[in-house]
DNA sequence: TTAGATAACTTTAACGTTAAAGTTAGGAGT
DNA sequence: ACTCCTAACTTTAACGTTAAAGTTATCTAA
């Protein structure tokens, strides 16, 4: 069908193998051969068939890439798309090709992700979203190729685990609300099943026992979506003694309570306070805009190709990276609190 | 490396033939074969190797996808993500494999798309956000594999057109707007190396004109971005005669048209009725709720792929697709035009 | 009984590329 | 004049799979 390398050679009355060599730039091949056979193939429209060279040289220069999105075909899960820039970005501008699997298709009822990307020869796979209860968990331990799994800690030989410092968030959020001088803060956390979770929920643990401040009363449990969000919302009104704040572990959760406080006839930000996680698109266009905790999501993917890529070219590497979060201040929490916390304070 | 057909063969004493014709339940090889075959494949953890079966039997099962995201890296673009989950599962779902290329590697500078994908041996091809000023169009239009393009209409013997219908929906927006008794509508548009840009300008032009309203001083144009809407919103606020509602043909820009009514102190919807266009998730918080047309992105991605398989598999099928437009009414237009109109109607 | 069919294989070649091991002519060195 | 070297190739084989064309032994039918 196509121009083929042997077409060439046949034109110029040469061996394939040395218009090989010189459309590859060997150095056993003369430089008037490599001008001849580079026309030639330019003029008879010819391109390489990677298929074949991949095969023979056993190198796919592909990666695999699985998301596990959260709100499934909502287009609500913005996160997904910069994961995959970076990913994308970073593996073309190093020679790899990105081999993208949908993780709800038949395909991975019947095939393992691992059995997929052995199939395809990937030389490293990209997981993002993977669920601690996941079934193939197992097998991801094992794998005999480099694996970079963003936001889940899965310990395994060949496992990175690519994430936010969760901890150093939650921290960030927590003294800022600490420091205008809140101290019943509540928590929303996402569902278990999600590595996350546990490390934000552990970190907000940490943060006010060190205060003397942690109240179990104070723990909600969503699952990440708005709705769950709205309902925890209307629980944490129910309470007798209502927390002065709120630290909710993604945005659109904290969309979902403010909705529901809205809803409810709460003055935002003066009667709560609410820090989200993620910075989301739409908190910025939220009334009260959304304060949150930032994450570089593009950062994550390119970090997860390039440790993939490291094990690849077979430098160890740390298998934990964290990037740094970052508080963004908008306008969802009382800036007042403090004034009063002086007053009390001055008092006593 | 890895076990191959001629491993099993071996074990078994029979020839590789024989062990692939069983792997592919072929009718001439015997149950019995087959049987143990199977065994011993699952044993010995063979996993075939599709690079030397798309190699011989010349199919890729690939199909390539690129994205000009509108906001690149800004993750502002929650479409990419939903074309792409609609691609994805569509495409795995009928034994395909995606390869996604980044669209501002340095791959692109050297390569053209259509050679990128001639190496990869793609099936056919998928792209968004495809502009026309693009400098590969003209390859394109003679792309000797199936490419569906969503949202640009490219004429060309292989190329088919993904679409919503654009006409439609500023029919249904302008219509809408009519009937809430507005007769200054202005229109914000997108830029002109966008396809649906045109297609809604005219639209828009075609409804006004119907009515006699078209005014010229109504017409507006931005970028796609929140900023270019808020610098609009400002331009139509110095206007001496006010349109009475604003069509914005992207969400995004309709955002920014609202931030900036909203600093300069109108009262929304009262002041000033707006109808964007996407429905994209933020629209969802802001306040007021922005009422708009809605596009099915996943559903676009998957006849995307559909149509490139039709042709991969010999079908004709029609090279223009457009998916139907939805009217999402929330609480950006103003409802009570249409009591001040009957008045003014009545007096008459 | 004997040609013909059939089931269940095997053999050969091919897909397009490259790695590894030849080959050859000409030049360098002594 | 001889060996040794080097540049510039060519030849052979291989990567793992499958298509196409054999090869048997056994069964079928008249």
């Amino acid at each position: 069908m196509g121009v083929t390398i042997k077409d060439i050679a046949k034109r110029l009355g040469v061996s394939a193998t040395a218009v090989s060599k010189a459309l590859n730039d060997r150095d056993d091949v003369s430089n008037e051969l490599k001008v001849k056979v580079r026309k030639i193939a330019e003029e008879m429209d010819y391109s390489p068939n990677s298929l074949a060279k991949r095969l023979v040289t056993n190198k796919s220069n592909t990666i695999g890439v699985f998301m596990f999105s959260r709100q499934k075909n909502s287009g609500h899960d913005p996160f997904g798309f910069q994961f995959l820039s970076g990913i994308m970005e970073e593996a073309n501008r190093n020679g790899y090709d990105i081999v993208l699997f949908s993780t709800d298709s038949d395909l991975l009822a019947e095939k393992s992700y691992i059995k997929l990307c052995k199939e395809r020869k990937v030389e490293g796979a990209i997981f993002t979203g993977l669920r601690l209860d996941d079934p193939h968990l197992e097998e991801i331990k094992e794998s005999p190729f480099p694996i970079s799994i963003i936001d889940t800690e899965v310990k395994g030989n060949n496992v990175s685990f690519i994430s936010t410092d969760n901890r150093k968030g939650v921290r960030l959020a927590l003294n800022y609300l600490w420091k205008l001088g809140h101290r019943r803060i509540a928590i929303i956390n996402g569902h278990k099943k999600a590595m996350v979770s546990h490390l934000r929920y552990n970190a907000y643990k940490e943060f006010l026992e060190e205060k003397g401040q942690f109240r179990e009363e104070l723990v909600f449990t969503g699952d990440f979506t708005e709705r769950s969000g709205y309902l925890c919302g209307g629980k944490i009104l129910e309470l007798k003694d209502r927390p002065s704040a709120v630290f909710v572990a993604s945005d659109l959760m904290a969309l979902g309570v403010i909705k529901k406080f809205k809803e409810e006839g709460l003055k935002l930000p003066e009667e709560m306070s609410i820090v989200g996680f993620d910075n989301i698109f739409p908190g910025e266009f939220n009334e009260p805009a959304l304060t949150t905790i930032g994450q570089n999501a593009f950062e994550m993917g390119v970090e997860a190709v390039n440790w993939v890529l490291k094990r690849i070219n077979g430098e160890k590497g740390n298998k934990k990276i964290l990037l740094e979060p970052e508080l963004i201040i908008r306008d969802s929490c009382d800036t007042n609190q403090f004034q009063w916390l002086e007053r009390v304070t001055a008092k006593s």
